[in-house]
DNA sequence: TTTT
DNA sequence: TTTT
């Protein structure tokens, strides 16, 4: 069991990529997630968190998600480890989204009609994936 | 919200530390997490998390859990930036632990006395913390 | 262990009551969580999902939320059996919250001052408990 | 989002049925949940949780699953409405499996052969199912 | 109706 | 008895 349940915000646009052969959507982004506690010196209160997805997600997310926006995002943890530019070997922790919720609209968007009546309003929208 | 449920295997003893002026207690492991999946070229079947805990769940860690115990872990995610060696910008995800349960008890087990049948025996202990 | 996550509506005003002798503050609501499928014959769409929270997250729930308000909740599932009116045994499932994240502000709100720009604005504020 | 996990021990068998005209299957269980506290006058330690499952998985757990046996379950909390034998209107809150993990093996367990290797030994093996 |  |  690998279970992993974020609520925060994007701290950037997405960057959405194919892979190499198959041309597989694949999006990360990073997703700030705010503290309970503060730290007793003022420190960082937020953990910034990689994200990453797959296919028609990465592409749902990469249209439809900018800096700021709020999402809840349940996954798992993934690692990996690679070789650094100076040969060591370095690891990496991320989380993979397997479902991305869109709990916040920007008020300023103009785009509010949408084709076909497919419009994630109100953070009530959940997201077609896999 | 950032919450994190793992089951998996302590890849090693856990290490035990104390931060320096304080002297509150640390306890550092790695939890192997079997994936779901096999990848299709039988790549790499288990995620590999870094976890770490503090005070009285990292002493009850550190003196009852070894290499191959099965746990279940909740807490969260945590991330934090250091600098490497070479001055370079490094970052940091790993499992901050708020619960430790304990899912199996070594079969090779001699001590399984214990004061008046108190014994964490069958996964079926809570560990107490904070 | 026993965790819950839920994001969500509320159906109704939440009801808050305090416990005869020692009057301390219960509040329950009932949470609708849209289901992620459509029934094949138009049936159901959501799960009426009851939660029940003590003390200081009573009365912030309470005093700060109403019909219709986004919510995420963690907490667990609790059980408990009952004498119902006709004497039968009967058992209740209900969510005990342990946290509550406001995710929306309504729009009609007036009341958007607030000190300093302390203000449970877009979903980011946490409610202090315990 | 609708997110559950729990660890705990069946009551007793599992039930299984199947759906009557298109013959799915489906299993019942009760999860015994223990919690962290005690109840202040010796009260009830456990929550009992019903947890439904079906096809695959329902057929995996009514096979293998017994009473006592520790499992973890992820899945979600689904709520519904029927008519009593009164006539009065009922309600259900039970939580839907869609994964168990089995996390312990009975020790007078003879039966360690398995037909074609498959085998949850050591609570490691996952349930394939869907 | 509750498990270890 | 159900929310948007």
């Amino acid at each position: 069991m690998n279970k992993v349940f974020l609520i925060g915000r994007l701290t950037r646009e997405p960057e959405l990529r194919f892979t190499p052969g198959t041309g597989i959507a694949v999006a990360n982004f990073t997703l700030a997630v705010d503290r309970n506690y503060v730290g007793q010196d003022g420190q960082k209160q937020a953990d910034f968190i990689p994200v990453i997805c797959w296919r028609k997600l990465a592409e749902v997310v990469a249209n439809n998600l900018g800096k700021g926006r709020l999402v809840a995002v349940s996954g798992s943890i993934q690692t990996s480890s690679y070789q650094a530019q100076d040969g060591s070997k370095r690891y990496k922790v991320e989380v993979v989204a397997d479902e991305v919720k869109f709990l916040d609209w920007p008020k300023d968007n103009k785009d509010d009609g949408g084709v076909d009546g497919f419009y994630p309003v109100d953070g009530d929208e959940d997201i077609p994936f896999r």
